[in-house]
DNA sequence: TCCTTTACTGACTGGTCGGTCAAATTATGA
DNA sequence: TCATAATTTGACCGACCAGTCAGTAAAGGA
């Protein structure tokens, strides 16, 4: 019910996808919540941690954007072309998660996933869930001839999960990816 | 002809490469470089000088392997299919020099223009005019009729220059993007 | 009322950061 | 040979870092 981590929240997240994990100091963070550095500590173990329930917290909310958008559509043309139009929607409308995810991704996947346990493998591998529900969604227009056969869907989808680009001319895009990805237009 | 010089640039190249600017320390440079910190005072004013140095190093690198490959070749369909082919070379060949471009991309282009000769604002404009070239090909190859007339070729030049995706499948990446900016394959 | 739990704070720690500087070392060339 | 210049070093600085902790304040329930 603490309205106060929330704010916490709300302020690491802004700050965060500014600066990058390391570019903010628990301090700051702790300033622009309107809080003391030490409350941060009552409600996070770490500022790993907390970043940690930002991250997946974006991509949870990424996740159900599109997913509630194409699951009750079962004509495959439609639903990938619903799924990237959603997918943009996202990337224009909740431009804080995107830019926390497009700023702290290269570092992400730059993490080993045989590092057991740290905080970054686990990022690395919230991600790849991601990344893997897409490419199968990918594969599935394949398999229904809708997309192009020569289209690797895992490299596809890693492709879109990069376009997290800032602002501009996203439904340009969209239109040049579902060009690529599709049999015919 | 300083060799020191050089040795300080190669450790610092790996190890933004790994870690990113905010990530790395001066004394984990100069530690790599076998060299004491404030040696590397004595060849660069700072830390964001040296990696300016890198950053800049890198784009006419990437520039000059794409651009020397296709400046001899007039029929367009080829000019741009040689154009991505070598833009995928650069990326698996050079992976430390890409990953310095991925890994920092978002921590520069988040930078405003309008920060007067900011080290960093000065870093977005050397991209921003490695994008406008890639933009000016692609244009070209609409006006030449082999691109497709849909596509923007600011936002299409975007798109390329973010794929330094981390390693795999960049063959397929590059054949899915053909086929989006192409009138027909 | 008093007591327990929850929320919050100030002061602090050990360590690291980017950067400086006087002095030492090494090369240069007259 | 000797002076001058280029290169390299260790010791140091103030600022800042993530994280800790003893203790205060505020609720809430009995």
């Amino acid at each position: 019910m603490s309205d106060t981590r929330e704010r916490i929240l709300e302020a690491a997240r802004n700050a965060f996808s500014e600066k990058g994990f390391d570019g903010v100091s628990v301090e700051e963070i702790a300033q622009r919540a309107g809080v003391r550095k030490a409350l941060i500590y009552y409600y996070f173990p770490s500022k790993e941690i907390l970043f940690e329930e930002i991250w997946n917290n974006a991509l949870e909310e990424l996740e159900k954007h599109i997913f509630r958008e194409i699951e009750n559509e079962n004509y495959y043309v439609k639903k990938i072309k619903r799924f990237l139009k959603a997918y943009i929607d996202f990337v224009t409308s909740r431009k804080i998660l995107s830019k926390v995810i497009e700023r702290e991704r290269p570092a992400v996947l730059n993490t080993s996933t045989e590092e057991s346990e740290t905080t970054w493998s686990r990022l690395k591998e919230r991600y790849d869930v991601f990344v893997d529900k897409v490419a199968k969604l990918i594969e599935e227009g394949k398999q229904n001839q809708i997309v192009h056969p020569d289209v690797d869907s895992k490299a596809a989808a890693k492709l879109i999960a990069q376009v997290m680009s800032g602002s501009s001319a996203t439904e340009a895009i969209q239109a040049l990816i579902l060009r690529g990805l599709m049999k015919e237009s």
